[in-house]
DNA sequence: CAGCATTAGTTCTATGGTGAACTTATTTGG
DNA sequence: CCAAATAAGTTCACCATAGAACTAATGCTG
């Protein structure tokens, strides 16, 4: 019999055999037990039994003590707790940001073993971005006495549209200086190991979907109210990704054809009113003192009314975008993400209320289980990154070097 | 061997097999050889012989004399073409319009025998749809001295949202008398067979798919401009249906919050400056006499200025809509349908430039394949009957009686 | 017109995955 | 405390599917 390994296991051409979708399930849920996985995959209990029974068998797949959270107590055989193993191999996630490179180092069982952060000057060059993932790799490696023999792959979520077909970055893309690179080329030299790319919105939907507030769904659209606002549309189970890499750009819903120019060339954005960047200029101009987004929703918090109503003055700007997305997709799920909705039902509530008033399908009129569902989403900070993460664990996206 | 049947090759759980596949293909594609059998549904060769020569053997699959119009001329052996059995079976579909119920029978291998339709009045009841399609069905069995016995399945569409879970017609649909209506209980005991429902503009979507101008493609949007505007998403070959069966209903985004009510009960939707209502209605002020949209359509097409304006000024609003489809789904082919399309390029220009105008990635800045593609749908007035059919031949959408 | 290139279709065999029947390990209840 | 119930995990025979090697039927070229 052939050595197992897990990195050619996390090719793509081994994704449909039994043994990939096995290691799949592991990489992305963790712990789970021979059932479960037979339950997850379909795949008939035997088949299930001699894959992992040969992987165990190669040290790809170690038992775990980590108990079932499903099933506590109850009669039955108790079951053993799989995982891959966590020595087994790392991986590389990064986040090229506007004004940030964020990379984190995760083993295959998910455990997040490092994670960094730099403050960029806006405009960075691509170059410049090689020099500081490189940093912040070597660091994270080396602080763990880790080998980057054990690297799988490095994923990249990326500030703009990506190219599905090639991985370049679109010339349309909000990170002007980096329009027609093609990542692979910058990054492939440094790690010489698979590369997955995709937009920063696409990677937090994984992120939610494989580890979130999106489990277990295959149909879902995130909906992100930061700086900017964007998104990405979920159905079953794979992030649409539009011909030119450019769908879920909620942001830039043109919802007032004659309204102000926007960044990206157009007129009247969704962006314009339904990001915290008007709503923080505005209640700058109020307290005439610098402020965070975080600031303002305190501020709401401890009842200071005009900061309220800014939240409900964004929630209603969104709501508007989030109808129509509604018209248009009916998700049965919308995970509502973003340092905004750390405002939580301050935010939530007329959010919803706006959603209802421009939407076709009213909750009142359809049965409880066809309603749209909100749910804040899990993550804020870390989300595109750690679907950085999750891109080398699928195995989706974009041709590796 | 079991003999082979029709009616259970078509059964969802024998989808997966090769020779469900196989039967699959060729109900939805018409002849097609072996090799490009093989080719589309990707099994070996091989096994696309078996499991014909065992279909032929049981009568399900014959030769046929149509020749392969991919492949004129050229060297190598002539394929021999196949079909589905046309005696095998027939196929109802209906349409449950606002005004009219169209009926049509097909038989599997996709020739239409008989078409039929019927003017309603306005809301009309379940009850009197049940016997026209009774009647309507009775007549084009007995003009093509059909027996009902190789009826394999009714395929339904309904002017209204369809809930995806139980089949029954939403609340908010637009057919106000059908609220509620669970169709399978009104159709099942007319038939005895099976009974697929979705959707109109789902309909619409798979007879693109399936025959028209979307073949060969899995990811498309429908946008159809006509007494409504509506549409459907398409991805990885399934519509998109909504949890509550509500996607794709392009003609209700709300365009402009505080603009006119509009007939679903919200504002300034989409479909009262895109669709050909207003249209008309500015068309009948300036001539002073009832005119159809064809008659307008021909005289734009004679070189009436006020006429062409209105086309474009249709084709402007509905450029809006998709721009803002264009920027959240991104599509790489938009199927333009409805009775609007017939003005041609009249319309299609200025939809592509209000398009490209108010949707966020452009076209110049993307290579040629990443564009979003601009064609006009190949059915018009039956394009949902026929979807109708579409849906016994892949069995999808909602639980049979 | 012979031989080669090209494409279609068939046959045979190795094998990977399934389903049924089995063993193993635990809780529950009389 | 033992048997029944329940669920996990294993073993093995069977069969559907793929791949390779084949035959068949055509056009092209010199």
């Amino acid at each position: 019999m052939n050595k197992i390994e897990l990195k050619s296991l996390l090719a793509d051409r081994t994704l449909g055999t039994p043994t990939g979708q096995v290691v799949r399930l592991l990489s992305e849920r963790g712990a789970l037990s021979a059932a479960q996985i037979a339950r997850l995959s379909g795949l008939a209990k035997s088949t299930v039994s001699t894959t992992l029974s040969d992987l165990r068998r190669s040290g790809v797949v170690v038992e775990t003590a980590e108990a079932d959270p499903a099933r506590t107590g109850g009669a039955g055989r108790p079951a053993t707790m799989l995982s891959l193993n966590p020595d087994a191999g790392t991986c590389v996630g990064a986040l090229i940001g506007l004004r940030e490179i964020q990379v984190i180092v995760a083993d295959v069982s998910h455990a997040i073993i490092a994670s960094h952060t730099e403050v960029m000057d806006e405009d960075y060059s691509p170059a410049e971005a090689a020099d500081v993932i490189r940093a912040l790799v070597r660091r994270a490696y080396r602080e763990h006495a880790l080998s980057t023999a054990g690297l799988l792959g490095v994923g990249v979520a990326i500030a703009g549209p990506v190219n599905p077909r090639d991985g370049r970055i679109q010339r349309a893309s909000v990170v002007p200086t980096w329009a027609g690179t093609d990542v692979r080329e910058v990054f492939g030299p440094l790690f010489q190991r698979p590369i997955f790319i995709d937009n920063e919105s696409n990677c937090a939907a994984l992120a939610e979907m494989m580890w979130g507030a999106a489990q277990g769904h295959e149909d879902f659209v995130l909906f992100k109210i930061d700086l900017g606002v964007g998104g990405a549309i979920v159905h079953g189970g794979r992030v649409l990704t539009g011909v030119a890499g450019g769908s879920g750009e909620f942001g830039h819903m043109t919802i007032d054809p004659t309204g102000p120019l926007c960044r990206c060339g157009n007129r009247g954005c969704l962006e314009l009113t339904a990001s915290f960047k008007p709503f923080l200029r505005l209640a700058q101009n109020r307290f005439r003192r610098a402020l965070t987004p975080e600031d303002v929703i305190d501020m709401a918090r401890d009842g200071d009314v005009g900061c309220r109503r800014l939240i409900i003055d964004c929630a209603e700007a969104a709501g508007h975008g989030l109808g129509i997305i509604g018209t248009i997709i009916n998700p049965p799920l919308v995970v509502v993400s973003g340092r905004m909705v750390r405002a939580g039902d301050l935010l939530l509530e007329p959010l919803r209320q706006s959603f209802e008033r421009h939407t076709l399908v009213k909750n009142d009129d359809v049965p409880p289980e066809s309603r749209t569902r909100f749910v804040p989403g899990r993550f804020v900070e870390n989300d595109s990154v750690l679907g950085a993460v999750g891109l080398v664990l699928r195995h989706q996206a974009y041709a590796p070097v």
